[in-house]
DNA sequence: GGATGGATACGAAACCATTCAAAGATATGC
DNA sequence: GCATATCTTTGAATGGTTTCGTATCCATCC
């Protein structure tokens, strides 16, 4: 006959023993005997008792969660529709299971929104993925003293802890390969391109290497949306504005999804007549047609490694701030997108 | 002067009221006069006070999350590479955070995970992706006596909530537009193949379409996986093995972007030596090329509805079984992978 | 003036776990 | 055998909220 709901009293009670000692077991604090130790867990085993997260989230303050924050689109308040994203929870979720975390998803808005989050959720900690330096979700993080890990972020902070990948390498991979192909008009196509964001850096890279062989022009850098209607709407623009140049790089994946889409219907043909690089390396660039040359990430491995940065946050393991920083390696993935100037 | 942590006790004395009035206030129970409740709003404010959720969900057993659970992949316990899920999360969540609700995402591999997962977590409902009726997830969703909503699950029993498409219809639609174009040797290219899963409905609708022409043939349905990939490597086999198809319904728009990619590399052109129609209009239908023929579905609207449905059973408030089940209409989108038979 | 009743405010229990100090039990040393 | 040290175990406090039943207040009416 079971109660109601099997609490911690309840084992206590039908093991014999105090409500501490079942505590105590439960938490493997070690100062039980191993006699009543291995009595309590069969009663626990047999009423299958799973303590209550609520009161023990009250008591202790942990809740075994924790936020995953990402910007939303503007109006319609909707996740942004880059795989990207997808990838990367992905990775985050499969590595929080395996510590018994669960993690709740947010699309946020404003720093209100940020704040009332962390505040009431009692989160254990907070990834946040592309806030920028002079964002306030930096500040609302930093504030509410929660562990708190930055996807994509380049903050000056050092006492942060971040993961990101290393854009600029990768913009200068993709810059060099088209200028060892040959090509020395090369137009960039950025998404916004604020200070010390990850287009930034990606622009950086191209710049450096661009001007190297002296051919960076700044007036063949594009900022539009990061997305595919964003890549589609820049192609309309730049195709016709630049006709000498000969290839794009696109500073992400989704932008070149829809660049392809509009040189196709403007009878442009890749890489005959452009060469198109991409960024990020998510599932679909595999498919494009013709397949697309990108600068790859492990997306999963991104997710993971904010995950890990967190525990030891958690676990109140602080890290040396040098360390606190992780740049991931990128690899230039050559495609059919790509080929030798004429 | 704030004190470590701002209470509802506290603000009780600081109001000059006791705790039970100050709560009385929060949950508009309307047993307090206007004035003491103006005066505790006041220092509610003022103090920024911000409830407990903790304590909250352990007095009243609501957590104000729910969770959303949809199966990974097996080895590598990745969430599927399929941008639908992503569309769907979207809806979700911005549905639940209008609510005040938090979605807590978790890919599950077994029956016993999802047990623990509903069990310990406190959730106030659960969401379930595309659980198949002999599937032991819907048994422990039931069971464990949480208000569920399943999504795109054909599930006999009458009184569950369900939310899915018209897949039949979908399926049917797709059929005809082909068949009106002229075709009679239509492949389909479906996923897992199971009684009852979305994909055999989309096959049912298929079917009696083909066959009311009198061309519809077993031997062409193939099944594989709902993958780029799996598109990919259907189409290695079925253009070898049957070269007088015409056409090729695949029921998964990620099939559809491989099956192009192994048509283009055989050298074949679409819809000139080939007609594809995808299934559930994602958002990179829009950028293939060329356009790819879908049947659409609102996948955000999916997600908003099922979101829905679950508020009605958490606020108690249960729905005569007949209108518990929720079929969204499918359109089909013409894109220019169709063309006349010639 | 006292009884009546509705509106308002409150005290205390309950929710279920963790934790700390202290008590109880057992073992050790002389 | 006794004092002391070491393990085990426990009672009680604690965390922050909701809720139920009761107490208080004040106005109204006879």
């Amino acid at each position: 006959m079971l109660p109601k709901e099997v609490t911690i009293k309840y084992i206590a009670e039908k093991a014999n023993v105090s409500i501490a000692t079942v505590s105590n077991v439960i938490n493997d604090k070690g100062r039980v005997s191993e006699k009543t130790a291995e009595r309590v867990r069969s009663v626990i085993h047999q009423y299958r008792y799973q303590g209550n997260l609520a009161a023990k989230n009250l008591r202790t303050k942990k809740s075994y969660l924790f936020g995953v924050v990402v910007s939303v689109t503007q109006p319609e308040r909707k996740l942004k529709d880059n795989p990207f994203y997808w990838e990367l929870i992905s990775g985050i979720e499969a590595k929080a299971s395996g510590y018994e975390f669960s993690i709740v998803l947010k699309g946020i808005d404003s720093s209100e929104e940020l704040l009332a989050f962390i505040n009431q959720r009692n989160l254990d900690g907070v990834i946040i993925v592309g806030a920028e330096e002079n964002s306030s979700f930096v500040k609302v993080a930093e504030e509410s003293k929660i562990p708190a890990v930055y996807i994509d972020s380049y903050l000056e902070d050092v006492s942060l802890y971040q993961v990101r990948i290393d854009d600029k390498l990768g913009g200068a991979a993709a810059a060099r390969h088209l200028l060892e192909l040959g090509h020395r008009k090369v137009a960039l196509l950025s998404g916004k391109l604020t200070y010390n964001s990850v287009n930034y850096y990606r622009w950086e890279g191209c710049k450096e290497e661009l001007s190297a062989y002296d051919c960076y022009d700044e007036s063949l850098l594009i900022e539009t949306d990061t997305s595919a209607e964003g890549g589609y709407a820049a192609a309309e623009d730049m195709i016709e504005k630049f006709p000498e140049i000969t290839a794009v790089i696109c500073f992400s994946d989704i932008t070149a999804l829809g660049f392809y889409k509009r040189l196709n219907e403007k009878g442009y043909e890749i890489p005959k007549d452009l060469s198109i690089t991409g960024f990020d390396g998510v599932y679909f660039t595999n498919y494009m047609i013709p397949k697309l040359t990108t600068v790859k990430q492990d997306v999963s491995k991104k997710g993971v490694t904010a995950v890990n940065l967190l525990f030891e946050q958690i676990k109140n393991n602080p890290w040396p701030v040098e360390n606190r920083r992780i740049s991931l390696p990128v690899f230039l993935i050559k495609g059919e997108s790509t080929a030798p100037l004429l």
